[in-house]
DNA sequence: TCAACTTGTCTAATAAAATAGACAACTTAT
DNA sequence: ATAAGTTGTCTATTTTATTAGACAAGTTGA
């Protein structure tokens, strides 16, 4: 169990002691510690356990009732109130809606904006074609039983696929439109993945608490013959799922 | 480019600015928007593009510092100093020494300490063992070029591997220990990647900035029969790498 | 040499985080 | 009904974070 957050370095830590005791009880909850339903120990053992006042424990909890995590009760305690942590499998065959069914009841993808701009030097590497060749970016919000899971954007080269972004609007599906341009399957070619701070933009629009940590996964897709279509930046809320290989 | 840290409800995230600033910098950095040696803007511009003042910016530059990732002089401008950022790749076999090689000259990995423990639910469930069977429990700590890249925990079930800790601490490699233990070759079942905040004990050991964000992979090994041989928890700094799958 | 630009170091004031204590309000079990 | 245990809400104080301004000290190129 986490302890002793104020450290005579804590204050090095740019991190609040409250936010760091949110991280730690959700910690023990997405971890599986804490069930559904369970109580958390009164506040002022929390304040114990982690070497804090009781006013920086109750400012955890706010936040994580905010976050709909746990829920409090006056005279009764703190009860955990969303248990689980999605899991997002990763493989050769990736596909968003396949990945989360049975795990959530109501799946959409959103088109948030679509435009053409110039290959960067990771997006042309990744697509091999030049820097600086058109491709469409796509940016979409795709959200689980209403809650928002992913925020991703998409590069498609627009020599290979000029018209995708207008099919994708309408399918709101990347397996779909690509069958409808005639690439009857692709997979994943290389995934990387890595963890920040989500920013500004970010944090409204998965509705995050400020300062959550994202899962960043950097993907690549590929048609059967191996040419890559698809260059991806897919950015998961860390608290609310894990990646699965 | 991240911009406004300072919104309105910038008290609300936990994560002070100068350090949501210097996390901006260094994702520059290690995203490759900045080369090795390669100047920073000057204070006074940071502090704009951040809406956040100079002395702010100051101290996030002075974390950086302190990491090793740029170096400031007087007169001149803060420079980048370690720009580069590992990657460890994940897969069938994943072996750690095989995988850093190439990206560092010096591996090491440490036994930091072994016991006998009662298996929890999740490692009794890894395993396919009952909870509080026996397991042996293995803390390591590895570095590369004297930087320390990963914490892992790793359990094994005492009955199939009794001896496994006392071999390891001889030979210091999971690959080496399982081959002379009969297992010639081992591949990797599943693996679980999420992301948090290092904790205080996490922080000491991988000597990082407090506050630093970890990749956390939760991993089963099987050998060739499919058994599982081997549940391991790996904790990589995400600033220092990457998981590529 | 000089001017322009950069980082380093002070002082000061304000805002927010964290601690401390007291007591009210509510729940539960005896 | 009562006592014990819990959360809710005040006031107050101390420590830290952030902003603000001024000037010193170092670097660079004209």
């Amino acid at each position: 169990m986490t302890k002793n957050l104020t450290t005579p370095e804590s204050h090095l830590s740019g991190v609040a002691i409250w936010r760091r005791i949110a991280d730690a009880i959700r910690l023990d909850i997405v971890g599986g510690k804490l069930a559904q339903g369970d109580r958390l120990p009164p506040e002022s053992e929390l304040a114990e356990r982690f070497s804090a006042n009781r006013h920086t424990v109750r400012r955890a909890l706010a936040a994580l009732q905010a976050e709909g995590v746990v829920k409090t009760e006056q005279g009764r305690g703190s009860f955990v109130d969303q248990a689980r942590r999605l899991s997002y499998k990763i493989g050769k065959r990736t596909r968003f809606s396949e990945n989360l069914a049975g795990q959530a009841d109501e799946l959409r993808s959103a088109l948030l904006s679509q435009h053409l701009e110039n290959a960067s030097a990771a997006c042309a590497a990744a697509l091999a074609i030049k820097i600086g060749a058109k491709v469409s970016r796509l940016e979409t919000l795709s959200t689980a039983d209403g809650r928002p899971v992913s925020r991703a954007t998409a590069w498609i080269a627009f020599r290979d696929f000029p018209d995708f972004a207008e099919r994708f609007a309408a399918s709101h599906s990347v397996t779909a439109t690509f069958r409808e341009l005639g690439i009857a399957d692709y997979s994943r070619a290389s995934t990387k993945i890595s963890a920040r701070h989500a920013n500004a933009e970010e944090t409204t629009m998965l509705k995050l608490a400020p300062g959550a940590i994202l899962l960043v996964s950097e993907a690549v897709d590929i048609d059967p013959d191996g040419k890559p279509i698809l260059y991806g930046l897919s950015r998961f809320p860390a608290d609310l799922l894990e990646l699965v290989v």
